[in-house]
DNA sequence: CATCCGTGGGC
DNA sequence: TGCCCAAGGAT
């Protein structure tokens, strides 16, 4: 183990809690009344993709859906029509069986225990964390790929983080909670805010930054990255790509569409094949009468 | 643990 | 112009 002392985690709290006082951006599912359910469908929404296009998307949701019942209460297939193309539909999917298991099992009302949000659909421990403090203000290590870049940064020196998270990131950032409840709930949103903001992937803003004068990785003179190469995700004539332009045409479609209309959107049919039927499998799409498919009833 | 899973905007 | 990246989860 080397002598030297990772910088100490909590002279970090007063300054990062005080620049996120000062420049916390104002979103609607931070307002004071916003409630569990608006914390949940943002983070669904915010999961791999960026918040300028998850707004527009989560107004319209919201609007519809007030409250967890009301989506549970619709087809599935309206959830992934109403996902519109924020990506990934399988997390609309995973949204309404959420919906659908709070209604179940937890009155229709989010749970607040992490075990039990970490049960629902789609909740992974990202997610958990994230509604269990964001919305009711308790202490856990909500670790994401800002906080993970912030702590790799101010704590261990490195340019970037380890490309996926390790346990070592969570016991870090475990150790570097504030103690008492509702301090750790604003440490949590406000490193990943900073993370979102100034201490960013690709050109920080660390002239901005409230901790640059005790950044492991300013101090050492901001090397660059020097790990294994990331893998650059390919997307053209990926399944991928199919499966988007399938789903896009059932998403525009109010009905039932024919399946002459779905192989005009590929031209290679083995692949189009493919992209359906894992479609199908992934309950993205309904099979409808004969030659005919339309989104989950 | 690696791979799969959409989409679009910024540099 | 490409390439990189964006509040992950499931398998």
């Amino acid at each position: 183990m080397s002598d030297s002392p990772l910088p100490l985690a909590s002279a970090l709290h007063t300054p990062v809690l005080s620049w996120y006082a000062d420049n916390a951006r104002t979103l609607p599912w931070r307002e004071p009344d916003a409630g569990a359910w608006a914390v949940m469908v943002s983070e669904f929404m915010l999961q791999q993709t960026p918040v300028a296009r998850v707004l527009p998307a989560y107004e319209a949701w919201m609007r519809r859906w007030p409250k967890p019942g009301d989506l549970a209460a619709e087809a599935p297939g309206e959830a992934v029509r109403a996902w519109d193309r924020l990506g990934y539909p399988r997390r609309a999917l995973r949204l309404h069986a959420a919906a659908t298991a709070i209604v179940e099992l937890h009155g229709g009302e989010v749970p607040r225990d992490h075990a039990a949000l970490l049960a629902l659909p789609g909740v992974g421990t990202y997610t958990a964390a994230a509604i269990a403090s964001f919305a009711y203000g308790q202490r856990h290590a909500v670790v994401d790929t800002n906080v993970r870049r912030v702590f790799a940064r101010a704590l261990a020196g490195l340019a970037q983080p380890s490309i996926s998270p390790t346990a070592a990131d969570q016991r870090l950032a475990v150790s570097a909670l504030p103690d008492d409840e509702p301090t750790a709930a604003r440490w949590a949103v406000a490193t990943m805010e900073l993370g979102a903001l100034v201490c960013t992937a690709r050109t920080p803003r660390c002239a901005e930054c409230p901790i640059r004068s005790q950044c492991a990785w300013v101090l050492a003179g901001s090397p660059p990255y020097d790990g294994p190469p990331r893998k650059g995700q390919t997307y053209e004539g990926t399944d991928r790509q199919v499966r988007g332009r399938l789903l896009a045409v059932l998403r525009a479609a109010p009905g039932p569409v024919a399946k002459n209309a779905l192989d005009a959107c590929w031209p290679d049919q083995v692949q189009r094949e493919r992209a359906l039927d894992g479609l199908v499998a992934d309950g993205l799409v309904d099979p409808f009468a004969d030659n005919q498919y339309q989104l989950p009833q």
